[in-house]
DNA sequence: GCCCTGATGTTCAAATCTGAACAACCAGTA
DNA sequence: TACTGGTTGTTCAGATTTGAACATCAGGGC
């Protein structure tokens, strides 16, 4: 039994902050999406990483890492999706296992109306309250421990 | 309509490392929390606000804003948590509607057992691998971001 | 005293998430 | 070829979350 590490009174502050703040600000982006049009976040996020893939397509693993969310979560929201017509499921060439998730024109054209909004909100209560150097710090930090989370 | 304002490379990667490692992170803590306590995050953070207050008590409304969920899961969670005899309900004495979670004994015990193996995930991902600066812009960034939020 | 606005906590239905179990498939090896 | 270990995506049951609706109470103005 080793000796409890706590927390002091800087390290503490900033974990409390920073717990805080995400859960307040996803919070306030799913309300966002939610009203704009009728999306989950977790439903977003899957349109924008198509849109971002080569031929707007992806396999379920890789966009579920991506997204982070569970296997079984990700299937349940591309069926979701696909009920929309923002997303439709794809036989993998290359393996006869795989699915790829496609976005639609219909799911671009939805992505491109609901980003303004979106990205209203990032702004609003995150990015345009950071200077630069906050933005900075904040990138190498947050991908330090990233992809510590990855390994 | 107004203009549209994306996000240039910088701010980008500000937020997709932010959304990322705070949805990777709150994974590793349920993880860890519910290997360990078969407890969950929120839980968990239930019972540390109410250790922190006085009286080991607080009222319905101002547990859940300060843990960040709604009312019913608040409500959802105290019976959880009631039934695992970590916390008690009491009527407030000053208000009759209102209602105090009051954390037990057993409930004291619970947390004081559970924290260092929770804190232990916390600095092993985050806190020990970012700097005293990076802390402290941490901090002042995400407090900025929660004001915005609270208001 | 009485009314009105707002706050408080719970209940309810619906949606979503997770982990475990599963069937199908791939790749490498004997 | 047949086998073995690992990967892939889905299904399923259970737990959790949310927002709306609701009954109740507080505080102030008349």
């Amino acid at each position: 039994m080793t000796q409890t590490r706590w927390l002091d009174a800087t390290e503490m502050a900033a974990w409390r902050a920073f717990l805080s703040t995400s859960h307040l600000l996803e919070r306030r982006i799913e309300e966002q999406l939610k009203a704009a049009a009728g999306l989950t976040h977790p439903q977003y996020e899957i349109l924008v990483r198509l849109a971002d893939a080569p031929g707007r397509q992806m396999r379920m693993t890789e966009l579920a890492k991506g997204v982070v969310v569970s296997k079984s979560a990700l299937t349940y929201q591309i069926t979701q999706l696909e009920k929309a017509g923002l997303v439709e499921r794809a036989t993998c060439p290359s393996d006869e296992r795989g699915v790829l998730a496609v976005l639609t024109d219909d799911g671009m054209r939805c992505l491109e109306r609901v980003a303004p909004g979106h990205l209203e909100v990032v702004r609003a209560y995150l990015v345009d309250r950071l200077t630069r150097d906050e933005l900075e710090t904040m990138t190498t930090a947050m991908r330090r421990t990233e992809q510590a989370l990855r390994r």
